[in-house]
DNA sequence: ATGTGGCTTCCAGTCATGGGAAGGTCAAGG
DNA sequence: CCTTGACCTTCCCATGACTGGAAGCCACAT
């Protein structure tokens, strides 16, 4: 199988393909005679586990990780269980920030008229005045 | 007003001062005779608005575009306003997205039972069995 | 023979810094 | 006067996770 085609199976572009393989993610693909790459079922079934966990947001690192756990039949599930723990968490910290910074940033543009005119509190309060909630 | 001054004045570390100026969100600071480099209170006033906008997670370019509406005294609040709704926005489709992580994320850590077995539902999940929610 | 599309490698850019090296400067203390 | 330590300067490299693009080989159809 070539790599535009287990892109396309996988979900994962052939350039990020390479990319993962050059960080070693991924072991290197065997080559045909020509240079192409040449991936195999195991490969698609792989990419296919990086693909899912990259898009609950798992780092390239953890995803890492998880395969050593998922090709590791003695594994213990409290390994990956408590991984996806400290993903949760950190999820949850970014969720946390980002609702503050929403409502600080919602405050500011219910207070500004949105007009014709110069006057913006969204401006006065960027340049310091952070004391009228 | 050294460097190291006005670092600690603002909250911005000297290096990211440094970086401010070489890609031109501040203006080149006047220097010393002996090199180095001399801020007044101006630089504080600006270095203090970028603080603030982006502790409000504005992107360094939505940031050149606020400070460039601050100085411009004939500015349209309408304008300041837009700029801050299109952040809101954006936050909001970041909180979306972490929020859907996190519902599938919690959804497999509940589900695996995090003990010394390796028999574990989230590696199932990533493999590809994405059918029993 | 020519076009097209896919494959290869390698280099550079993204975003917003942070780290650290190599070297000049300054104020204080011995 | 000299040294020490804390500043400051520029420069390049690293981060994370890719993405874009150039230059060049390969495969197949017309």
């Amino acid at each position: 199988m070539n790599i535009g085609t287990i892109a396309q199976k996988s979900g994962v572009p052939a350039k990020t393909i390479r990319y993962y393989e050059s960080i070693g993610l991924i072991p290197s693909a065997s080559r045909r005679p020509n240079g192409y790459r040449d991936f195999d079922q195991d490969d698609l079934q792989t990419l296919r586990f990086i693909q899912h966990a990259r898009g609950l947001g798992f780092a390239v690192k953890d995803v890492a990780d998880l395969l050593a756990l998922w090709r590791e039949k003695k594994r213990a599930s409290a390994d990956v269980k408590a991984l996806a723990m400290r993903h949760l968490e950190s999820i949850d910290r970014k969720i946390a920030e980002l609702g503050t910074m929403r409502r600080a940033v919602e405050h500011l543009v219910h207070r500004c008229h949105g007009d014709h005119r110069p006057e913006c509190p969204i401006l006065e309060d960027l340049a310091g005045d952070i004391n009228h909630a």
